[in-house]
DNA sequence: TTGATAGGCGTTACATTATTTCATGTTGTC
DNA sequence: GACAACATGAAATAATGTAACGCCTATCAA
């Protein structure tokens, strides 16, 4: 499968990508005894909406408009918890959020970041992720949590000149 | 030697770091044609008086007190002109900059990132970064940028429990 | 059913980080 | 000196993120 180490296509079935995020997501959390509430469920839809990092204030904003009301913490709040358990990313880079595409688990990802048409690919790639580790190690530093953001031009792009 | 891909011990000549920092910057201003201003040098200096990341208001803050005046603007200009030619680098995860330790030539740095004492050690590990664009160009992704940040414990930090 | 508790949420205020805009000054060149 | 290009001053505002406090609600034990 192409897609699991890329961007997806454009002609995808977005639609499903989004059933499958709040599939994984409720699952998670009646595995792990945890609350997906109205507002967390919301928020990570939202983030789904594309494959492109969503802004804490772009969602603060939807928010706003289907509940008459909503203030930065509730935002921010919902993230926490998604960032927590696993089911969004935090582009570093960019101050911004991308709906994880590999809830299961602890995994260490890598993103693609297209500066052209916005959208990020995840990688989780073992490879990278232990070579890293493993200068690092060497250095006598222990790792506990990778950053690790690649911005370019996706394949697509890149060949539209 | 060791330093060179760690942190720095804690005894080392600190004013050896500026002093070398501040003439690399004017042999690449000058070979470069840049004008390395008063403002500008200033900022590198404040972002090197120590090997952890100094946020922009922080050095703001600095040149108010030694000026009488200054803006966000004055310091993000002279911010920009730094990481446009090499001599810092923003650490993304933190919002903040640290000085370039090898502001010669083209590089791709890693950061280490001690969570407990705030340090960073900037790698330039050229197998990192082979790897990592070898990982993306497979998925058709060019790479024109890379943010490697990885947070954890130094070594001294580590062995202090 | 009641009360206790913990987690989730609303709200206000504030803190931090960054940019826009326009005017003014400085430097190097002809 | 006049000009162009680059650098800085200054004010306002935008964008992102947190602290603190109190209320609401789901859950569970008695």
């Amino acid at each position: 499968m192409v897609d699991d180490a890329a961007f997806p296509s454009r002609e995808h079935d977005h639609a499903q990508c989004i059933e499958n995020a709040l599939n994984a997501a409720e699952r998670i959390c009646r595995e792990g005894n945890l609350r997906l509430t109205g507002i967390r469920k919301r928020v990570l839809e939202i983030v789904w909406e594309h494959h492109a990092p969503v802004g804490a204030y772009h969602i603060l904003e939807q928010l706003s408009k289907e509940r008459g009301t909503a203030a930065p913490p509730t935002v921010y709040r919902a993230l926490n918890f998604l960032l927590t358990h696993g089911l969004v990313h935090k582009i570093e880079s960019l101050n911004a959020f991308v709906g994880c595409r590999k809830p299961d688990g602890a995994h260490t990802a890598q993103f693609l970041i297209c500066i052209v048409c916005r959208r990020v690919a995840e990688l989780d790639d073992y490879e990278v992720a232990t070579l890293v580790s493993s200068k690092a190690s060497r250095a006598g530093f222990s790792i506990s949590r990778q950053t690790i953001e690649l911005q370019g031009s996706c394949k697509d792009c890149a060949s539209r000149g």
